[in-house]
DNA sequence: AACTTCGTTTCACTAGATGAAACCTATGGC
DNA sequence: GCCATAGGTTTCATCTAGTGAAACGAAGTT
C-alpha cells in the first residue's frame, strides 16, 4: 500500500531498454544480468520491445540493438522546442568565440545531466558522454541549477540522503544566493580534477531555468583571467538563448 | 493460449510512447483517447513514463512532452552503426551530385519506413516526413527491398492478405527478378502522382540487404533520361555504403 | 449554482505477469 | 564420438499486481 503509482512491468521494459545506452549491443543474459531480472521475464519484455520496434535483433550475432522506433521518437523530439536542438548553434557560436568546450546541462532529481556539448573542433556526434550523469553537490552548473530551481526542488535537493558527507551543505547553500546576485556559478577542479568551468542559467520568459550552460576547459588554459574575460560572452549566449525559447 | 509472448503492459507504454511521433505535446485524455485504453490506465502508464524520464510533463500546460531520456537513447544509437546516421554523408555526397532528393529506407513488416532523407538545400532536421511508412507494393524503393529480401520474407509480404487488389501480384514478381539482375528498380508515378524515382539496394559485407538506397523527382525534371544519367553515381553510392557498414 | 472537463484515487476482481524448472539447440572440450 | 556448458525458448502453477468502473476533487464554463 505504498504511494506507487507505477506499473512494473512498463518499469521494467524501459529498465531494458535503458540498457542500451551503456552497450550498443546485448543478449538476452546480458540484459538479464545488467536489470537481474529473471531469464524469461526478460525474454517477454524483449519480445515485446522488437515487436514494437524499439529493438532490433541482429540477424547474426543474435543480439539486440536500438530499432529504427527510437529515431521517429528523436526526429519528433527536434520538432519541438527541445533546448539540445534548440540551442545548438548558438552553443557552436559560443564555443567558436571562447575556444573552450559549451555544454548544456539539466537537472533530473538528484542528478544533472549533459544534454548537448561541443568542442572545439568536434561534432555534435562526436561528443564523448552526451546524455552523463553527475551529482548536484559539485560543481559549476549543479549549482546554477540548484540556485535558480524553485523552492520545493531545493529542499528536495538538500535534504537528500544521498548528499556527499565530504560537500559541505552550509557552504554550499551560502554560495547559491552569491551565484543568484552574479548571475553565474565558477568552480575549480570540484567536479573533476584538472578542470574549470563557468556556469549561467538558460531562462525561459518567465523566468524559470530550463538549463544550465557551461564553459569547461582545463586550469591551466582556462584561468581565473580567461573566465573574467568570457563571462560576458557566456551571459550574451545564455541571454540569447532566453529569446529563442518558445512561447 | 495464442502464439503471444509479448507483455502487455509494457506493450501499452510503448504505445502511448509513440503517440508522441504525431504529437509533440499531449495530455492525459488525449493520449487515453488515441490509444483507447482506460483513464486509469493511461494515468499510471504515463507516470511510470516520466518518472523513468521518458516522458516530462510541461510544467505551464500540464501537458507530457517526450524527455531526455529519448536522447540519451538516440545519442547511443548514432554511436552504433544505425545506417541512418552511418550514410548520412554519404547521402549529402549524392544529393549534391544529383540535386534531388535522396532517401534512405528500411523494410519493416509489410511496410517501408523512410528512416533517413536529405532534399535539395535542406537539413536533416528539416526534411518533413521521417519515419514515414508506405506499403511494400508500390514504388521503386519498396521492389528493392523485397528483390532482395531473404525468400522467407518475400514469401510472407506476397502472401499477405493486406495485399491491395489493384497491384497485380504477378507482374510485381516477375519484376523482382528482373530488378536483382540489373541492381536497381525504377518507378513513374507509382506511390506518388508527378514523382518518378529510382533505387537501389544497400547491402553489407554478406550480401544481406540493409536497407534501399532512392533518388526520386518530379517526373518533369527527373525524366528517364536523366535517370539514365543517375544510375551509376546511385550505385556508386550503395556501393560505398556497402564498404562503410560495420564488421 | 449547475454543468463540464480533466486529473487523481479507491477498490474488488481476476487476467495476466511472474519465476522455477524443464527443454532445446548449438558450440566446445577432450 | 560423447559429455558438458551456455545460451535461448517454452511450460506451468502460483498469486501478484495490473485493470476498469466508479467516485472524487478541483478548475473552468455556461
Amino acid at each position: 500500500m505504498e504511494g506507487k503509482k507505477t506499473v512494473r512491468a512498463a518499469e521494467r521494459a524501459l529498465d531494458i531498454l535503458l540498457c542500451f545506452t551503456q552497450e550498443p549491443e546485448l543478449s538476452l543474459t546480458d540484459v538479464a544480468r545488467m536489470t537481474e531480472l529473471n531469464k524469461s521475464t526478460v525474454y517477454r519484455l524483449l519480445a515485446t520491445l522488437e515487436e514494437k520496434g524499439f529493438l532490433i535483433r541482429d540477424a547474426k550475432t543474435e543480439k539486440y540493438r536500438l530499432g529504427f522506433r527510437v529515431w521517429e521518437l528523436s526526429a519528433n523530439l527536434s520538432q519541438t522546442d527541445d533546448p539540445a536542438v534548440l540551442f545548438l548553434p548558438e552553443m557552436e557560436r559560443l564555443r567558436d568565440q571562447v575556444e573552450e568546450t559549451v555544454s548544456l546541462y539539466i537537472r533530473d532529481g538528484m542528478e544533472r545531466i549533459r544534454i548537448q556539448a561541443v568542442e572545439s573542433t568536434q561534432t555534435i556526434r562526436r561528443v564523448a558522454p552526451l546524455g552523463a550523469r553527475m551529482p548536484l553537490s559539485v560543481g559549476a552548473s549543479s549549482k546554477v541549477l540548484v540556485a535558480y530551481a524553485d523552492p520545493a526542488v531545493q529542499k528536495m535537493v538538500l535534504s537528500d540522503p544521498s548528499w556527499p558527507d565530504n560537500v559541505d551543505k552550509d557552504q554550499y547553500i551560502r554560495q547559491l544566493d552569491e551565484i543568484r546576485n552574479r548571475g553565474y556559478a565558477t568552480s575549480f577542479e570540484e567536479r573533476e580534477a584538472g578542470t574549470s568551468a563557468i556556469a549561467a542559467p538558460v531562462l525561459d520568459r518567465s523566468g524559470n531555468i530550463m538549463a544550465a550552460l557551461s564553459i569547461s576547459g582545463p586550469v591551466s588554459r582556462f584561468t581565473m583571467e580567461r573566465m573574467q574575460e568570457v563571462i560576458p560572452k557566456l551571459l550574451e549566449s545564455t541571454h540569447r538563448m532566453r529569446k529563442m525559447a518558445k512561447k
